[in-house]
DNA sequence: AAACCCGTCATCCGAACGGGTGATTTTAGG
DNA sequence: CCTAAAATCACCCGTTCGGATGACGGGTTT
């Protein structure tokens, strides 16, 4: 909020400020037969465009789109303080795509029963009892895509 | 860009007709001696504001653009496409949610066998062997969040 | 060297899951 | 009204999963 009161302040000093010298230098104009209407005129379009100016800095903020972008990053600090493996965290990964222990284990070159210890040190770790759960654990901690 | 164009022009129409009055009104007010210091200041203020009008007018555009977030919406025409059913679209959300058969179950207030076959049509239907699998292609047709 | 973690593999067992078949009841539509 | 689809439940069987435990070699740390 303070920017916007900030923001006004100026502009009023601004038009303070502006008002003034323009007053001062209305004498001279006067001195020179121009008429009024277009003194007038001068001035209108003058803090015509001063009241656009402030309205596009009073509004500015509401501009400032957001832009949501979905680009995955690893949350490298969960995993450190989880205590989740190299290898665990390449199970969980191919768990989440809907792989069985059997088609993991064929995917590691390593044996059924390995990949069932590394799934079992996984939902120790996040503190889940089902495969099913682990993924959706594994998401919310930005863990796997 | 059309609505801009039409407020500019609208713009300029009210600029040319209130400066008309303005200056009509003029005269009556210096018949009544007023200072012109304080008739300019009339001029100015009306002005900045008839300008921020215009301002705020002018950028609504931008301010539309804010919207985003990954709101999410049902795809019906695949739940049609695919002929899931309503009982059998709720299975499938609670599996979602890591629950398993038995708990799906007592969630709905039906028997495990029940669940079970649920279950098997929604494999069938999205053409899956894995619960695993089930919730990814949900997802992945936007079939649930 | 001892303690420790990681990755590997194993066995056992019970629970959960998936597949198949069949049946009844309720609901919705022609 | 009558039928088709949906929803409900059951039983069987084989596979998969999850939990517990133990073991072994290779690193790192202390």
């Amino acid at each position: 909020m303070k920017p916007i009161y900030k923001t006004a302040l100026a502009y009023g000093m601004a038009l303070a400020v502006l008002t003034t010298l323009l007053k001062a230098v209305e004498y001279q104009y006067w001195a020179r037969d121009l008429s009024v209407e277009f003194y007038i005129g001068l001035v209108a379009v003058f803090f015509t465009g001063l009241g656009i100016w402030a309205g596009l800095k009073l509004t500015q903020k509401k501009v400032v789109t957001v832009a949501v972008g979905p680009a995955f990053v690893l949350n490298t600090h969960e995993l450190q303080r989880l205590g989740i493996s190299k290898r665990e965290h390449e199970v969980l990964a191919l768990m989440a795509k809907g792989l069985s222990n059997q088609e993991i284990a064929d995917t590691l070159f390593v044996s059924l029963n390995t990949v069932k210890t590394h799934t079992s040190h996984l939902f120790m770790k996040l503190d889940v009892s089902r495969r099913t759960q682990a993924i959706q654990r594994g998401k919310e901690l930005r863990l796997i895509a």
